[in-house]
DNA sequence: CGTGTAAGGAATTCTGACACG
DNA sequence: CGTGTAAGGAATTCTGACACG
């Protein structure tokens, strides 16, 4: 329902064009696929598709290397960031369902 | 200001994401750029590459064709539509501009 | 008119490996 | 560790043309 559902979380874009908008090069781009950064989808011939919420994602990643940071590092973030987010959207849940069971019932 | 600016339009998916998402075959999707009806960008190397918009589009163009309108006049109807919006625009553009010569000038 | 197809070539992408630092 | 690169192969895309109806 909050759902946006639409084309910025798509994966229809292929490397090449990854290429042209961040800057990076193939290497670096599927190098961090290799350390789990980053999960492109595949077409039935095995060529990788991103989304631009993944060419977002990308251009992070870049800018913390720059920096210095560690794919590992970044990795361990992006973990931490991703438990918070769920525990969040899990508390919200339970709230709601507490929402219901008080007043959703009477609603006939 | 009104600007989307953002990814529904920008042209980075390569055609057989096209025909994976539309259903078309190369063949139907490279005529209808033949006939006008659709505008890819290229790469450097010469792939087309299509936003999200033109995906919309060339579904909405297989409809009418299915339903046994022909690209000619498909064409006919986009240069119309196009026209009137074109107009609509300028003519909010130069209310635009009356208001501001009203009021505009004394914001100080 | 709209679409299929075989043809030949060029651009794209893939993987695994060696190299450097 | 992060990235460059040459290697060989497979998948992708391109154009122009012939075919059918």
């Amino acid at each position: 329902m909050t759902q946006e559902s639409s084309y910025k979380d798509k994966k229809v874009i292929t490397i090449g064009v990854v290429r042209e908008l961040t800057g990076l090069t193939e290497r670096q781009i599927r190098y961090y696929e290799e350390r789990k950064l980053i999960f492109p989808s595949r077409t039935s011939g095995g060529s990788r598709k991103y989304s631009f919420t993944d060419i977002e994602l990308l251009m992070e990643i870049a800018e913390k290397i720059e920096d210095g940071v560690q794919t590992f590092e970044i990795r361990q973030e992006m973990i931490r960031e991703k438990k918070k987010e769920d525990a969040a959207a899990l508390r919200k849940k339970m709230l709601q369902g507490q929402i219901n069971a008080q007043f959703g019932i009477r609603k006939i």
